[in-house]
DNA sequence: TTATAAGCGAGACGGTACGTCTCGTCTTGGT
DNA sequence: ACCAAGACGAGACGTACCGTCTCGCTTATAA
C-alpha cells in the first residue's frame, strides 16, 4: 500500500541543495561526524528537515554527495580536464610527486574531516562503502594503474606484476597511517614508501 | 563538589563484566555498531545501565575491552605464550604464512564485525583510535618489526630500510582491502603482496 | 507589500467546490474531525491544496460551508419554502414533534459527525463559533421564538416570559445530552422535556 | 511481542506531575487548546517529553487530570468536606444561588479556557468525553438530583418527575449559552432560568 | 554478628535527535 | 487566471537512547 513517493527532481531547489552541502561539510568539520545531525544540517542550511529526507536516505548519503560535489568543484577550479598522474619517464619521481600531494591533502583539515567520516561510515555500512569506493576511490586508483602500465611498457616494472595489487603498495600504507594515525604522515614517509615499493616492482636483475 | 567517583574495582561483579562483553560482541555482530546501544547491551546482559556507565566511559570503550578480552581468550586457547612470527630463515615464506592467516581472520565474521566497528570508531574518534592502536594494533606490528630485523640481520633485507615503514607494505594494503572492500581478500592476494614487498626490501644487486 | 489576494470568484470552479464539500464531509464522518486534514480533503477531492487555501481560511470554514450546503440541499429536497414550526394550536404537541425530529437528527450519523466537529471547533474558536451560531443555530432558534410568541398570544405561555430564554429550556438540555453523551437521546426524553418546560412557561393558575 | 511497558507509579516524580499540570493549564489559557502542544507543555514544565508520554496517553488526558486536580485543590481550599447544594427549604432560592455561582465560574477565565478545551475535545473524542462526564460532570449533576429529591419530598416538586431530566432544565441552557456564546451569561439569566424551570416542576394546582 | 556501605538490577528522569506528518506558502506547467 | 501537483520552510508528533539519578536488594568487609 505504501507508495514509492518518488519526488520530481526537475522541480528541485538548487539553492537548498547547495546550502545543504555547505552546511553538512561545515558541521562535520567543526563538530565531527558523530555530532553532526540531520536537524543540525537543516537548521544551518535554513532548510526544512523534509527537504533532506526527500532527497537523501541518510546522513552518510548527504555527506557523500557533498564531498563528491566538493571534489568536482575542486577539479573544475584546478582546470577542467581529466586528471592523470604525470609521466616524465621516471616512475619513481612521478609517484613521489603524487604521494607527497596525497600526504598534503590528508593533512589538510578541509579534506580530512569529511573524508574520515565517510570512510568510517563506509567501513561499517556496506552500501555507503560501495558508493564511496565506486564514486571516489576507484577512479583515483585507476590513475595509478594507467601510470604503472606505462612504466611496465617502459620496462621499469617487471612483467607479470598485477598492477591492481601493485598500486596498493603505495596507497595502502598511506591510507593506513592516515586512518589509524599510527605515525605522522610526512613527505619523507611518502618518499620512503615509493622507494621501497618501486624497488619491489622493478625487474629482477 | 563533584566527587571523583572512583568505584572499588575489588568489589566488581565478574559475572556482569563477562555478560557485558558477550552481549556487546553479539549485538555488534548481529545488528552492527550503529544499532548497538548501551541500553541494548545492558538489557541483553541482564545488567543495569549504571553498571556499564560505572566501568566504561563509552560504547566504544566497552567494545574495545570486549574485543581485547576475546583476543586474549583466543590467544590463551591457541597456547598460552607470547606469539611471534615464526622464523624459518625464509622471510618470504614466514610472512606469507602470517598474511594468509590474517586474511583468514579478516574473512571470519566473528572477527570482522567488532574489528570493523572499532576501527571505524577509531577513525572518527581519536581517543578510541589511540587506544585501539596502542592496545591492539601496535603490539601486532611490533611482531613484524622483530621478524624483519632478523631478516635484516640475515641479509635478506637491505641496510638502511626503516622497518616501521617496511612492515606497512604488508599490512597497509591488506587493511585497505579489508576496510574498503575494494576487492576480495584471498591467499593469492596475500602471496602477491609478500612477493612484491619482500622484493622491494631485498638488498640491491 | 502583501497584496490583498482577492481571487476572482466568477472564475471559480464549481466542480472543485462541490468535490471539496463532499470530501470534507466524508472524511469527517469516516475519520473524525481531528484526523481530517486539508491535504486529505484536497487529495480526496482531486484538487490542489491551494484551491482550498484560496477560498477558505481554515479547515473549520470549509466544513462549516460544506455543512451549510448540506443543510440547504436537504431543505430544498424537503420542499423549497422556509421552514417553520407547525402551529396546530397545541404548543406542547407541536414542540414534542419538533424535539422528536431533532432527536432523530442528532442520532443520525450523517448529521452527527460534522455537526459535532463544527460545534467543538466553535467552542474553542470564537470566530468559528460566531459563524456557526449566526448561520446555523440562530435561524433555528428564531423558529422557536416565533412559535412561542404565537403560544403567548394564545394565552398558553404567560406574559412577561422572555421567549429567548424560554426556548433554551427545550434546546439546551437536548444539546447538552447530545454533545456530552451523558444519557441516551430518546423520544421519551424529548417528551418529558417538553412536558416539564411547557408547564414552566404556562400561566400561573 | 511489544511489551505492555507499565511504568512503576511508586517511583513517579511528584514535582514533575505538578509542573506538568501547571504548564498545561497555563498554556491552554494563554494560547488555546489547539496551539497547546505536548512539546510546549514539556518545555514549560522543564520536563522531558517522555515523562508526559509515560504517564498520559494524550494531550487531552493531561489536561483532564490537570483540570481535575485544579478542581480538587479548589474544593480543599473551599473547606475540605464534600460539597452539596444548600437546603434552606426554598428550592428556588437555593438553585438561584447555585446557578449564579456557576455563571460566575463560567465567566472566570481561569475556569473557562481549560473547561472549554476539555468539553470541545470530549464532544469530538468519545473516550475523553466519557472521562470528562464521569469524573467531572456527573458528580456535579448528582448534587442537583439530591437537592431536587429533597424538594420533591417537601412537596415542592411534583411526583412522577424524572429528576435526572429535571436537572437538565437548569444546567442544559446554562451550558449551551456558555459553550456556544449565543448570549451573555448573567445573574438575571440564571434567575429567569430558575424561575421558569422550578415553575415547570412544581405540583400542578 | 550485626551494621554499614558498596555494587547491583531496575528504571524514572531531563534531554536530544530521529524519521514522519501536516501546515500554509510558493512555483511550475497545463487548460 | 484558475487549476492540479507538489516542493518548500517550519515545526509537532511519538519513539529511541543518551547519561544521570534514585530506589530497594544483595553481599562482603569492619566494628
Amino acid at each position: 500500500m505504501t507508495e514509492a513517493r518518488t519526488p520530481d527532481s526537475s522541480r528541485r531547489s538548487e539553492r537548498s541543495r547547495r546550502a545543504i552541502y555547505e552546511a553538512a561539510l561545515a558541521l562535520v568539520g567543526e563538530a565531527g561526524y558523530g555530532k553532526t545531525t540531520i536537524e543540525g544540517i537543516a537548521a544551518r542550511a535554513g532548510v526544512g528537515k523534509q527537504t533532506i529526507y526527500r532527497w537523501w536516505p541518510s546522513k552518510a548519503a548527504v555527506l557523500l554527495e557533498a564531498f563528491l560535489d566538493l571534489a568536482e568543484q575542486a577539479a573544475e577550479e584546478a582546470g577542467g580536464g581529466e586528471y592523470e598522474i604525470p609521466d616524465t619517464g621516471d616512475v619513481e619521481a612521478d609517484l613521489r610527486l603524487v604521494l607527497r600531494a596525497t600526504v598534503d591533502e590528508m593533512n589538510s583539515p578541509a579534506y580530512d574531516a569529511p573524508a574520515r567520516a565517510l570512510t568510517a561510515e563506509g567501513v561499517v555500512n556496506p552500501e555507503v562503502g560501495a558508493q564511496f569506493v565506486e564514486k571516489l576511490l576507484e577512479p583515483q586508483l585507476q590513475l595509478y594503474v594507467t601510470r604503472l602500465r606505462a612504466a611496465q611498457d617502459a620496462g621499469q616494472v617487471r612483467r607479470g606484476i598485477d598492477l591492481r595489487i601493485a598500486l596498493e603498495l603505495f596507497t595502502g600504507p598511506l591510507a593506513h597511517r592516515w586512518l589509524l594515525r599510527t605515525l605522522p604522515l610526512t613527505h619523507d614517509y611518502a618518499d620512503a614508501l615509493v622507494d621501497y615499493a618501486v624497488n619491489g616492482l622493478a625487474p629482477r636483475p
